[in-house]
DNA sequence: GTCTATATCCAGATAGAC
DNA sequence: GTCTATCTGGATATAGAC
């Protein structure tokens, strides 16, 4: 007689560790050595393994780097449902801000693989794009929670919020010489979409 | 007795050529393979050399790539000082950003050389970094002579020619999205940085 | 699941002939 | 100046034992 079917899948859960395992090891080297100098054997032996038992878990280098731009793009995603999201508009727009530049200044592989085309024949898969256009909608959403929906107004505005962190990450990555920018612009941005007439500085 | 020494040296001129010749052929496998895909391999049989002949003209991988990103730092140079300069503060900028950000989508992996650390271990050299200086000076000094020369105001300034960038590089990098919000943007900035009294609009 | 062994290929760089 | 030959090491990936 068959045993009735526990509850958890102790196997699966193993797997699903191993493989958080692996892909905490990849992000540690991508660090230490840049997003293209990532290494399947250097992988391995951080976590103690031979290179070849990593295809246990992933069916290519491509593979991994399609994980992490999923990881990359999850971890952004709660960073921004987990704020406390204000009601002034203005004050919506310096938090979408400054989360986003804070978060890509924080890993600048990360932010290489999430936002910049830099590793060669490098593309997420299509389940891993779905995530980024996730994090993108839910941009979107907040801008125009804020009363800044407008198609052109919004590329303006991821260019603002990219530029900034384009600057800081690649000119002063251990500073704030961005950073603290941040409110300005996102003024100088409010200014230039609301009517004149409505018009009031925040706090 | 001496000969009058010629007042070519053509031995140098063909050197000269050779290594033109050389950074030709880096750029063109960068654009097609990646700036991380770049191999002496591929450019020496590009221009019928064997890989360690290109060893008489670059003393390393590294000085390629220091080459080229001076070639590429020259280039946004001389487009810069080729512009006619117009009178208009307002114009002024908006040309500055135009030139910038169309060379900017012109070649991707210039555009990523020059202005984004994407390469593992690479850094510019002491002379090649002078010539970067020199086109941020360029720039500089353009937008102070249109009247904003302020330091912070000139940092948001490059926030935003660089958001532009990135956004057009890696978003629509055959299209014109953002190049196309370059005038408005200009607006924006101006607006912002213009005392209210002075302000008027741009054609 | 993890291993050893290996295939296959590529990389940057150097020695030394011509 | 350019070559051949070679060094040394690294890469991803697969086959198959255990």
């Amino acid at each position: 007689m068959l045993e009735a079917a526990p509850t958890r899948d102790r196997r699966a859960e193993r797997r699903e560790a191993v493989i958080a395992e692996i892909l905490e090891a990849a992000w540690a080297i991508a660090r230490a050595e840049g997003l293209a100098g990532l290494s399947l054997r250097d992988v391995a032996a951080r976590i103690g393994m031979r290179p070849p038992s990593l295809y246990w878990y992933f069916d290519s280098k491509r593979a991994i780097y399609d994980a992490m731009f999923v990881q990359g793009n999850q971890q952004l995603l709660a960073r921004l449902t987990e704020q406390q999201w204000p009601d002034d508009p203005r004050s919506i727009l310096r938090l979408i801000a400054r989360v986003f530049v804070e978060f890509s200044v924080e890993d600048i592989q990360r932010y290489q693989l999430l936002f910049q085309r830099t590793i060669p024949n490098f593309e997420p898969s299509a389940e891993a794009f779905a995530v980024a256009m996730e994090v993108y909608e839910q941009m979107r959403v907040r801008c125009a929670a804020a009363g800044f929906g407008g198609h052109a107004a919004f590329d303006i505005w991821t260019a603002l919020v990219s530029g900034l962190s384009a600057q800081q990450t690649a000119n002063d990555p251990t500073g704030d010489r961005w950073l603290r920018l941040i409110d300005e612009v996102v003024d100088m941005y409010v200014d230039h979409v609301t009517p004149t007439r409505q018009r009031r500085k925040g706090s």
